[in-house]
DNA sequence: GATGAATGAGTATTCATTCAT
DNA sequence: TATGAATGAATACTCATTCAT
């Protein structure tokens, strides 16, 4: 249940390379790889600039390195909601909370991601990693339900679920017009929440009714 | 009918102009705004750097004239989905259509928006203009059926819609492992095609069955 | 009497030429050699910039152009002050108020000048030429009182007079603090042309009293 | 009596920096601010030009601190010449041998600031209050005998010896010619000191015999 | 561990000038 | 005469990175 990234101390420690590591995860989620720089990073920090490097050898590594704590939590919170014996129908809900409760606590997570898939290549195999877990979860989660291949293949609605979760949190400065204040409050992300849920029983009520 | 960028000259003609916003449509639509440089730009439309700036004046304004031209197609693209006498079911289907079509002509659309989306707030107001005449359209196909608030509000479905097409595209290039191939080659984007029919669909059958 | 800048044609005539000349007179005077571009002055002038090429063949030589038409009309000021049968004191007067009056008809005049002496010295001949005959209408008037070496020779006397003529100008814009208000106000010039009489005046005493 | 900027260091210390400073000076008085690139600067200095930012910041700010020290030097050496109990003319001797020599000293500092004056509106508030200090003396040591309005007020005869002293070396390359050699050559200013005393004593005569 | 200094390559943008039409 | 297009060099400033201490 201790998912959270502040609680988790990847690769390098002592109080200099946390702040680092912190001062970098605020500042790349706020404004993304090429929107930062390291001077940013140590001002931020407090710290000598020459010292990022000595503790992450490149600002590429410095990122990654926040990547990283994201991704180890990520992948525990997924985990945890799907290893239960719950129905699968009851299986996708937690499966939904735990998405949505992660970025609810890791709100920079979805913009750090988006940024690198549109605009550094480089970074795609770090990305793949990270997202294959997920994927299995989902597919095991529908097996029987989804046939293995075609347009009800399990794939489909593991990026039809993570656009809608996702997207409610990278698109959410250009929508808050339509939505008349800030997708992100409290009120405006339980609606959504429950639209989410909502979702994912239309999905399997689909499913249900199509020749899996 | 007509809506191809190619075919729309709005912006400045000229082979010089043309060129060079063939090439910053290219690269921006590959890297960003933040990743080209106005060098690369140059470069690529085989022009002197000096000339950017003579039919651009900015490397901003050069990044909105690219933009514009997108955006009048896209919208010229929903509208026409829209403007039709078929039944509402029908008339999802043509939109979706419509949304899929644009983008495989486009295909650097859906990142050209998204890396603006991440990292460049001053681009945030030249987005809403564009998504508000999309959101409309969505709004009043669903007039009736949908109540004006709460989690099965017009928007939760235009957000949950959007994402799943243009995530389609924006996250190919790291889907790639669990497709087992290039999502957006013809026969995979056909399947997706079929998907996002099927996902319509459903989304329309939830809705009929909750209380609107 | 005619000596007004706007009356008096040199070199290139016809309506474009005139134009640019009149532009760059404004630009030029308010903001210097380098603080104009060539694009600026067709700008206001209504011109296409290739023309201020075609007729000035280059930015420097324009600028002389400008200041050739000055140099004319400040000698000519001058020239009919000094070309009187009135007793020296009174030509004296006459030629402040020439200065002066010239001055306060073109008022970008002295600060045009000054920001050459400081900073082009390829201008310098041009300059010099401009002075001389002036400092020679001083010498003339004040042979017989002022020695032709040493302390007292006219030259230094020009050199107090056109400074404190010149600086009323060019340093009027950091005055105004100490001035309580603009010291090129209508008030406050005349209240300054009457210190520059006293001022001749003072100094024709004094080199009474000394040994001429 | 120390006020050679050579000897004070107010800004950042270290041989580099120094060399920048130096290299700023000494461009700028002969070339003014807008005359001089940051790489001629770093080239004269032997630096890298990535340096002159690390010490300075930004050009502008480079042109402040060369200014600065001279700005505190020159108010030293007049204040010391002020602050003396000799009688009212000897004071006002002071007052311009103490101009002179600090002039003298820094030769390059009457065209930085003029090249101020005409020409960079943004210092023209740095200017004032460089200027207001040196106004006061010239008022506290006239008071009584000069009127505080009208055409005989202090800031009349301020202007008048300012300009006497400071046109001097400003303007002293074009009046090479009609000085018959350099203005600035020993033997020739000295005899524009003389003359300037001799100039303080006939504004003083003259006053003297103004109603005041 | 920590720091201040140093550097080379890069950035967007401006400019005076030229030239074909 | 007049113009739009084109160019090469320059400008202030930033950045990731290295290194001696």
């Amino acid at each position: 249940m201790q998912t959270s990234v502040q609680k988790m101390q990847s690769s390098p420690r002592g109080e200099t390379a946390t702040s680092i590591l912190q001062a970098a995860d605020e500042l790349f989620g706020e404004q993304g790889l090429e929107g930062v720089s390291v001077r940013d990073v140590a001002e931020r920090a407090g710290v000598n600039k020459a010292l990022v490097f000595y503790y992450f050898a490149s600002k590429e590594k410095l990122f990654e390195a926040v990547l990283e704590r994201y991704y180890q939590a990520h992948r525990a919170a997924l985990e945890s909601a799907f290893n239960t014996d719950a129905p699968l129908a009851q299986k996708l809900h937690s499966l939904v909370d735990a998405y949505l409760d992660f970025i609810e606590q890791h709100r920079r997570y979805p913009s750090l991601v988006q940024s690198l898939v549109v605009g550094s290549p480089a970074f795609h195999p770090f990305i793949q990693r990270n997202l294959e877990p997920m994927f299995r979860f989902t597919e095991a989660a529908l097996v029987g339900l989804s046939p293995e291949k075609g347009h009800l293949a399990a794939r489909h609605f593991f990026l039809d679920i993570s656009a809608a979760v996702i997207n409610t949190f990278t698109w959410a400065p250009v929508l808050a017009p339509m939505w008349g204040g800030d997708p992100l409050a409290p009120a405006a992300l339980a609606e959504r929440r429950q639209h989410l849920h909502w979702l994912a029983d239309a999905l399997l009520a689909g499913l249900t009714r199509s020749p899996g």
